[in-house]
DNA sequence: CAATCATTATGATTCTCACTCATGAGTAAA
DNA sequence: TTTACTCATGAGTGAGAATCATAATGATTG
């Protein structure tokens, strides 16, 4: 078998000229080399290179394996640096996961200085998983998850990168904006708007309706938090979103925030890794980031 | 360092799904392959896999090598099989050298079956050598020497392919042209036209002229043989050549051949390797189509 | 033309490291 | 549970790779 040992000895002495030299090398003696090919040699029933005065001649075969070392070794050394990148976490790839929809843009506000600080580390977000995130997390679909509701396991560790709560948006002609805040029945005549994801990962749902055995009028989804503001803005129901969203671009929209219940929803939003990733410097990385500009 | 075995392992792996199953194909015991990685790994501070349930999975890094092995084994594989060629004497280059210049319509034919005969070897024809022919052999610039002039050494094999008589040529209207045969002394007042090359090396001085110490009246060099005779034809000059060109191409051209002396100039073309390659097959294949067609 | 130098080849010896064996530990299937 | 199958791991062994010493050979030099 053709193995890296021989290839680099093949180029090395075609390099220096000389088994010697090419021995010194790569820190083995001439002897060894000399072995080592002609045991390549035996091995293969063909010559590689002919002594030829005080020097060595490449027989077409040592030619032709000359030009092979001197395509596949870059290529291997090539894969030994990127090894190295790995080794020291300069590599690899983050594959994010969201599960907080409105996170869009916090995360895009990561992302810049991201890419930039890890120029090799290939970023990828995901939306859609085959089950929650948790699962996408576990299963290596992912590597990090930006979720609200994290579920704490010997396998997985949840650092909060921001508090928030919830709050329900409605139109500032709507009935309700002159309230503070809003109870369950309050919601029994209005058609509510969410994102597309089971009622039970819905908070609005599991800790607020639900308790209180109430059902808004109508419920339908909107794919996005743009869409979801429209809609709101148009009188055509009522949202449920993270307070921020409205001191943001949404401030100068027609629209009201009112809490939910008398102490209102928090929540908190969450960055999950799998428990000893967290060290690995491109995840620790980015959770630095996350950390500094908290919104 | 990244080995041939650790690709070969991580390949093995991926395609049957198992370490235990790759280990059986490589001939080796699991433990083997077990211990080989947890080395790699070890070596280069880095996980490739990790043992999930009763199977594995590729990490980041596992999964960037085991592309690096799709790539760079099926280089190496190949190099295997053309090593292989090497050894079966299947592929090889055959330098031909070529010091007989007229021979070159007569290589032309030889060379057309064996290229087909010999897809996988390299033909490359050389007629301009450092010193002469077999000093080329001898110093491996050629592998094979197409000569008349053989040099019987104890490192090269030569052996005849075909018999032919260097003749005068001179124009049908020459004074000449109605003898059967010129001395040496009928050239004394001719042009003599031959290829460039030092007169040691033209049997027309060394046979002919220099015993009987005679010269011509002017000598020229023409580059190509159809040069030489266009310019016997235009009355130019005379010039020696082999016979047989006058019954081939030349045959309808105003021009007569007369022996040389009394007995003529026998010479045979004969093709020269050095000993103990006679018997390479590619080398072999060639002498042996050499023979078939004479001329 | 010796004498010296510089190169590769080769035989004998040493020793490393890759492999095997035996077993443990974890997980999935029965 | 039990069984079956997986990979991991520690200890021991042996093949083969490296070294050392030296021969052989060709270049260089005074």
């Amino acid at each position: 078998m053709i193995d890296r040992q021989h290839l680099a000895i093949l180029r090395e002495v075609s390099r220096r000229g000389s088994v010697t030299a090419a021995a010194e090398k790569l820190n083995v003696t001439q002897s060894a080399l000399s072995h080592t090919i002609a045991k390549f040699e035996e091995r293969h029933g063909i010559k590689i290179w002919m002594k030829t005065g005080r020097g060595l001649r490449l027989t077409q075969a040592g030619e032709y394996l000359l030009t092979v070392a001197e395509r596949v070794l870059p290529q291997m050394e090539h894969a030994q640096r990127v090894l190295t990148d790995f080794a020291l976490g300069r590599r690899g790839a983050l594959r994010v996961g969201m599960e907080c929809h409105p996170c869009q843009r916090w995360l895009t506000r990561i992302a810049t200085p991201y890419l930039t600080q890890w120029p090799d580390v290939d970023f990828d977000v995901r939306t859609a998983f085959r089950f929650d995130g948790i699962e996408a997390l576990l299963g290596y679909e992912i590597d990090l998850l930006i979720t609200p509701d994290p579920v704490e396991t010997p396998e997985l560790l949840f650092t909060p990168v921001f508090d928030y709560e919830l709050v329900l948006m409605v139109h500032e002609a709507h009935p309700l904006a002159g309230q503070v805040r809003v109870q369950p029945q309050d919601l029994l005549d209005e058609e509510l708007i969410t994102v597309p994801v089971t009622l039970e990962r819905l908070d609005i749902y599991t800790r607020f309706l639900v308790p209180a055995n109430c059902r808004p009028r109508q419920h339908r989804t909107a794919e996005t938090i743009d869409l979801m503001l429209q809609l709101v803005c148009a009188g055509r129901g009522v949202t449920v979103l993270p307070d921020w969203l409205l001191q943001e671009d949404a401030s100068r929209l027609p629209i009201r925030a009112l809490r939910l219940g008398d102490s209102g929803i928090q929540k908190s939003i969450n960055l999950g890794v799998r428990r000893g990733e967290e060290t690995t410097s491109y995840i620790d990385g980015f959770l630095k980031l996350a950390r500094q500009r908290e919104r």
